[in-house]
DNA sequence: GGAAAAAGTTTCCTATAGGAGACGCAACGT
DNA sequence: ACGTTGCGTCTCCTATAGGAAACTTTTTCC
C-alpha cells in the first residue's frame, strides 16, 4: 500500500523540470490517437504534408504558428494554452489536498462553506464544498453575485438554484452546472435533509 | 415543482478560429505599444531579432509557434485572445447544466471522461467526471501534462494520484487535491473496481 | 532649422520549415 | 513464401523564416 506522504511544501530542493520541446510533438500526437486519425487523415483535415505532421509529433521540426492553429482545430485542441509552457501559473510545481471533511469551515445562516486546499495561495480557482442547510423557502431573494465562473456539482440532497434570467434549476445528486457567476445566483435544499454541493469557483 | 428547463442552447461549439493574417500582426503590435515597449525592447525580451518582430507585426511573414509562444509571454497576451476573432465576453450572462450521466463521453485506455458541460465555448474551466478503470499498475508512466491548474475531487473508489516531484498520494472518497497541471500526472485506480474522480482544469 | 538619437523598415543571407514522394515495415490474405 | 495494403519515417528540394546590419523615418534635443 501506497504510504500517504504528509504535505509537501512545494519546490523540492531542485527546480522544476522545464518542459522541453518533446512535449509538443507528445501532445499532438497523443491528441491525434486519442481522435483515432492516422497522420495522413490528420494531415488532410489539417490541410498540411503527412511528412511534416510525422516530424512536428517526432520533434524533429518547429512549426509555425499557423500549422498548430490548424492541427489544434482538427484535432479539437480547442485549447492553444495547452502548448504554452509559460510556467507563469501561481502554482508552478505545487500540490495541496485535504482529506474528506478536513476542510476549514466558514459558516453563514444558509451555508457552511468547507474550503478545499486553502493552504495553496495563488491558485485561481476556490473549490469548497458547500452544505445547504434545509429551510423553507417562499420567494428566493439572497442573491450572491461576484464577477466570475462557477462550476457547480451536486452531491447529494435535491437543491434548487436560482439563476437570475434563468428558469429555476432542480438539479440532484450527479448534476453540475456551469453559469456566469456575476449573474445573481443562490442555492436552496429542497430535501427534507441538509443537500451538499461542489462548488469551483474562478474569479475574473 | 420547479420546471426542469430543456438544455439551453446558448452557443454552439463553434469552432475556434484565430486571427487571419491581417489581424495577428495587429494584435501583437497593439500589445507591445500597450505596453509600451519598443520593437527593440520587446524582441529583446521574447528573445528574437528586431526585424523579425517588426515582419511580424506587419504581417510580412508566417512566424513560427515558437515565436509566437514567447511573444505572448512578454506581451502577455492571453492566448484566448490570439484564438478568437474579437475578444468576446467569456461565459456572460450563460449557464449549461448537464444531468448525471449524460455527459459527452471520451473514452481512453484508462480513462473515460464524461464532459460536464455541453458546450465549452469560452469557458475558462473545464469540468469532467473520469472514470478509472481498475488496472495493475506496476510502474506509472503514463504522464499527462498542460499547462495550467487542476483540482480534483474523489467521488468513488480509491485512487493514487502521481505527480511529477512528490510521492503519490492514495485518495479516497471526498478527498480531494489542487495542483499545477503542467508538472506531469495521472491517477489510477487501487480499488478493485473503477474509481470516479471529478476534475476541474483551468488553463493558463 | 539642423544634428543626433531613437524607432522602425528593408535588405541580404543562411538555416530550415513544409510538402511530395520514396522508403521501411508491419500485418494481413492468398 | 509472396504480393498487397496501410501507416509512419526519411530524403530531397524549394520557399521562406529569422537574424544582422544597412537603411529610412521619426523624435528630441539644441
Amino acid at each position: 500500500m501506497e504510504p500517504i506522504p504528509s504535505e509537501e511544501t512545494g519546490l523540492g530542493p531542485e527546480a522544476m523540470e522545464a518542459p522541453d520541446g518533446e512535449v509538443l510533438g507528445k501532445m499532438i500526437r497523443d491528441a491525434r490517437k486519442e481522435k483515432g486519425l492516422t497522420l495522413e487523415e490528420a494531415a488532410k483535415a489539417a490541410a498540411i504534408g503527412r511528412s511534416t505532421l510525422s516530424k512536428i509529433e517526432n520533434n524533429q521540426t518547429r512549426p509555425s504558428f499557423e500549422i498548430i492553429r490548424r492541427l489544434m482545430q482538427t484535432l479539437e485542441l480547442e485549447t492553444p494554452q495547452l502548448f504554452l509552457q509559460s510556467g507563469q501559473s501561481g502554482v508552478t510545481g505545487r500540490r495541496d489536498f485535504t482529506r474528506t471533511g478536513e476542510g476549514e469551515h466558514k459558516e453563514t445562516t444558509t451555508y457552511d462553506h468547507e474550503l478545499l486546499c486553502s493552504d495553496l495561495t495563488s491558485k485561481r480557482m476556490v473549490p469548497y464544498i458547500s452544505t445547504i442547510k434545509a429551510r423553507d423557502v417562499t420567494e428566493f431573494d439572497n442573491w450572491v453575485r461576484h464577477q466570475g465562473e462557477e462550476f457547480m456539482f451536486v452531491l447529494s440532497g435535491e437543491v434548487i438554484l436560482y439563476t437570475e434570467h434563468y428558469r429555476p434549476l432542480r438539479m440532484g445528486p450527479g448534476d453540475s452546472v456551469y453559469y456566469d457567476s456575476g449573474m445573481g445566483h443562490g442555492c436552496v435544499s429542497v430535501s427534507a435533509e441538509d443537500a451538499k454541493v461542489l462548488w469551483v469557483s474562478l474569479e475574473v
